[in-house]
DNA sequence: ATAAACCTTCCACCTAACTGGAAGGCAAGA
DNA sequence: TCTTGCCTTCCAGTTAGGTGGAAGGTTTAT
């Protein structure tokens, strides 16, 4: 299959597929007579498993790495599973920064409706701020 | 005030506030006869503002239309009360998000620990995926 | 007086993950 | 045959929020 028709499969810009190979992701695919590159079922498997794993979180370098842990073949599935570990501990721990900030926004909320003009505790330093 | 002095007020780079006047965030200040920037306290006080601002995650592109309402003057109050709102509810998204990406990260620990050799439905394609 | 520390502008570079376009080669259908 | 559409590489740009460094002027402390 030819890099316009695994990007269609995928839902992806041909140059994606170019770019993730550049940045050693994706293994560069054998070429047929005319160069073009000529991908695998394989390649199509491994592509989906880079998107999901997008999905849920994992930046490119980090999906590199847990396939190179897949393909060394020593206990892969241990270090995986601590970057699955990890990933969530991430994820936790993002949610507890979320929610502080969206306190803090409440909190500017319930006091500007006791007090019209106010924002927060710099808003009237701004309000006459001039330059 | 330089923006040295500022800067160290406010712990940022001194880049960072030529960078937020550039972009016209920062107010210019006077300068004096040698061309150095001088900074009064509202500038000071307005900087601080941004900080927060950032820091709960508002974009410099939001906080300074935060800022242009402010001076605007026309029931400023009513539409910042509008970006607090969405913003909140933008965090909330997010968190969503991010419960559901944790479930499916804990799902495939789940799957995993009762067989051995699972990361998610890709993983035995990968394992077997030759160059 | 002179060195250290500060300031200026300008240009370029950083991360992350692409995306656009140019210039050119090949392929498939009418 | 011709046109459309695919493919190649290479170069450069995008967003967001800065940061680094060079070249040069100023100020402050010793």
């Amino acid at each position: 299959m030819r890099i316009g028709e695994l990007a269609k499969k995928l839902n992806v810009n041909p140059k994606t597929l170019r770019y993730w190979e550049e940045i050693g992701l994706l293994p560069p695919p054998k070429r047929d007579s005319s160069g073009y590159r000529v991908y695998t079922e394989e390649h199509l498997r491994l592509c989906q498993f880079i998107l999901k794993a997008k999905a849920v979180g994992f930046k490119l370098d980090e999906i590199k790495e847990i396939i190179s842990l897949i393909y060394s073949g020593t206990s892969p599935c241990k270090c995986v599973e601590e970057k699955i570990r990890s990933k969530i501990q991430e994820i936790d721990e993002l949610i507890e920064e979320l929610k502080l900030r969206k306190k803090i926004l409440q909190e500017i909320l319930k006091k500007r409706s006791n007090t019209p003009a106010y924002f927060c505790p710099i808003i009237e330093s701004i309000s006459t701020f001039e330059e």
